[in-house]
DNA sequence: ATTGCAATAGGGGAAAACCCTTAGTAATGT
DNA sequence: ACATTACTAAGGGTTTTCCCCTATTGCAAT
């Protein structure tokens, strides 16, 4: 028996969810969550072998939920389910120890699939994942040169909230001057082309939520 | 005994939903589709009371599913679930002749009492969408005032593809002036500052997708 | 017929974004 | 100790966006 949990804040996926699961028999749904840190609170005294974790949530979002779950029980294993593909989006999960990505356009099966692949200590990633995994290894777009600061990150999530690099400035108490140094390096490393390629990137990318 | 049908691209939620409904005894789903030309080609076979129908769909999406549907049959009651609540959105839904407006993250008896409300004969609406309603009918920011025209919405699209001004010209064979007049109306009725908040408006009312 | 509006397009100008260079400081890792 | 990198900031420039203004054409409604 595979013990489950689910950290979602969809209510009518997450319900729908339990349902689909318990439909198989080797899995048990212990308990589902509609926040992360309603799950890292209760991590404590669960007994769980994998969690499906939703990556956009309100609140802590599932990247920050895995590294601090993770934290507290390592040998956790973490299911990402998610409704895009992008890069670094992905490798950022998997950066904080997911063993797993599930599309939310997947199937019963290839969840299922995915969930005893995982708990036989392997990993499961959709297709569309693998696809976006290949190219970027082609590519060499990808890893560490063009993963966002701490700092570029601010500063992505207050360009999509529709500020100027004069207010981002004044906000962040920085010169106008370093904001754009930022704006370009943000430019640069998500290889888009101007704000509006840049939000859509964002949101794709998660770091932004609409 | 109300029959219900199910329309949205998203199997894992579609899955979920169809076991989430089956709990409960008045509901009996008929059938589910992942398109909305699946559900339109077998709309004359179908004896269905309801259809629970995904706006945002890869191809024909819920807006245009719904409008050719009533075509075929007047009297079918269509209830929107769909993840965001935005202005023109679901205006274009209700007139489309949606009866009902759910979203993804409420929970079953949410809408299990929107499905009860819309087949005898009513309407139901999230609490989102009503104070939206009112907030749009206070201020008078709605309606035709501030409807995008199809121009309008052709740019606004190729602008959330990340085109500039002169791109746009080029492939509109326009004079940039022409284009830079509708950017600002564009601006102007959606009350948007800047490319950044217009482009995660845009997503939000359905202009685009990602 | 006249009013209204969408669509076209221009002039002109202020502001913002975008792109290049250089450069110092502080923290981190080998 | 030394290299690397994030963060900071400036000068100086081009391009794009954004905001006024006016103006013509053509379609549609009353």
């Amino acid at each position: 028996m595979i013990n489950v949990a689910i950290v979602d804040d969809h209510e009518l996926f997450r319900e729908g969810l339990v349902l689909v699961l318990d439909q198989i028999d080797e899995i048990n749904i212990v308990k589902d969550y509609c926040s992360g840190n309603e799950f890292l609170s209760d991590l404590d005294n669960l007994n769980i072998d994998i969690v499906l974790m939703d990556i956009k949530m309100e609140g802590l979002n599932g990247i920050e939920t895995t590294q601090k779950a993770k934290a507290i029980k390592p040998d956790l294993k973490v299911i990402a389910v998610t409704m895009f593909v992008e890069d670094s989006y992905y490798m950022q999960m998997i950066q904080a120890g997911a063993h797993g990505f599930v599309l939310k356009k997947a199937g019963k099966y290839e969840l299922g699939q995915a969930i005893m692949e995982v708990y036989k200590g392997g990993n499961y990633f959709s297709q569309e994942i693998l696809q976006k995994m290949a190219l970027s290894a082609i590519g060499g777009t990808n890893s560490k040169e063009n993963q966002l600061s701490n700092r570029e990150i601010e500063v992505l999530q207050l360009i999509c909230k529709g500020l100027s690099t004069k207010e981002i400035a004044e906000s962040l108490f920085l010169s106008q001057k370093t904001v754009e140094v930022h704006r370009s390096n943000i430019l640069r490393k998500s290889e888009q082309k101007n704000i509006a390629q840049l939000v859509i990137w964002a949101v794709k990318n998660n770091y932004t939520s609409i």
